[in-house]
DNA sequence: ACAAAAGTGTTTGACATACACCCATGC
DNA sequence: GCATGGGTGTATGTCAAACACTTTTGT
């Protein structure tokens, strides 16, 4: 038995050369305590009605994390935002049009920092707890990355890029949350974040509250860059 | 500006049906209290003399993670062993031979099951503190995956896949010690997993040791399955 | 008897959990 | 003055870390 190896082989690659690869990008934002996620309304035929992740064709000249931010960077106009890989999805039948592999980004932004562009109407954040179906196998997909989040936001403070610059403490608790959906408690949670000593007290208070006003805090990303970095032994 | 999407607008995707997939198997082992991981010399005379993983191109009719499973069986004879998959790479020039997106996979095989195929004598297991260069992106691949186990192996006990069905706890202990690359306490370790409960006393003791021979003790994959299920909410 | 590794318990500190009251503001 | 959420501390339990001596076997 001969096994053809790609890494070894090369003559009997051409033939195939015929799949697409395409990115679809899981955007989270965080508004009126939910969760959220930005979809586009499907217009193929299949999928008539359904809403779908925001995705495209990776060009021949782009890596597939350059064709991600491209796709984040056209539909929401930013740039350099929180993005991580997730994996790749690549069922046999997933894409009406033939062998499509997708491969599954997500970011975090700043919801209130997205115009969606005014061709884009069709673009709508919708509550990633009310999602029932989707275009694709988008919902597998969005499961996935949402998993992913759910692990990664108790390793590694990323939920800042969810929040506006300034923040209480309150809208850092909602959001987590929202994102890990469980109840917490407020002074325990207080305590950790304040250990963890990643907050910056800007002296500044919530306006417009009938209430007492909550402290603002600003992440220290700059701290978290270099403990990161030493951790990563550079 | 107007934007190409793969999920809405199907006409212009034929062109970019050009790209191959491939997948690429991270296949750890371990022996002699090292962690390794099964590797092929690569052919190709852009990296002659180097060291590439197994892979291979993805056929037409078989989904990625089937590929990986192919990839795995034909190398080793073995099937349904651990894989996971971890994630694509797709730089622009990694592959000679055009674009090439692949998607990397890491499996834990008990290296005693592995028979090489008598065609393979240039398969070879190597430790993977040793490796310093590899054909194609193959050493990130390799670091990536690792990286992933070693998450992994720390919140689920994975571990298991690698050692013969009966072990020591000493075994278990260096397994884990070559894996995350640390020294740990004995009495600490055995009191974690004893705790886990996951361990059967076979009532069997290691022979032919010129020391107090060791217990012997085999996985309790059944009541791990049971309980993770149920974690999983089924 | 000696070498070599197996096996075992206790103490300590750190961290997560649970829980209730006073405070500042707008109305 | 009342409704609303902001802000705080303590006691308890759990878990990880540190640490040294006895036991069993082969030679």
């Amino acid at each position: 038995m001969y096994t053809k190896n790609i890494n070894t082989h090369l003559i009997e690659i051409q033939d195939y050369f015929k799949a697409a690869i395409s990115v679809d990008c899981v955007i989270f934002g965080f508004d009126e305590n939910e969760l959220k996620v930005l979809l586009i309304e499907s217009d193929l035929k299949e999928f008539k009605g359904k809403w779908s992740l925001l995705g495209d064709i990776m060009h021949p000249d782009e890596d597939i994390e350059t064709a991600a931010y491209r796709v984040l960077r056209e539909r929401t106009g930013l740039d350099g935002v929180y993005m991580e890989q997730v994996q790749a999805f690549g069922g046999i039948n997933r894409h009406p049009a033939g062998r499509v592999i997708t491969i599954a980004y997500y970011s975090l932004v700043n919801i209130q920092h997205v115009e969606l562009k005014t061709h884009s109407n069709e673009l709508h954040w919708h509550a990633v707890k009310d999602i029932r179906q989707m275009a694709f196998d988008h919902k597998e997909i969005l499961g996935t990355c949402l998993e992913r989040l759910q692990h990664k936001v108790i390793e590694q403070p990323v939920g800042f890029n969810l929040l506006p610059k300034k923040f209480s403490l309150r809208e850092l608790q909602n959001l987590y949350e929202a994102i890990l959906d469980v109840k917490l408690d407020r002074r325990n949670f207080r305590k950790k974040f304040f250990a963890m000593d990643y907050l910056i007290d800007l002296n500044e208070e919530e306006q417009e509250v009938r209430h007492r006003p909550a402290k603002l805090y600003k992440f220290n990303q700059e701290k978290f860059d270099k403990q990161h970095k030493k951790s990563l032994g550079f």
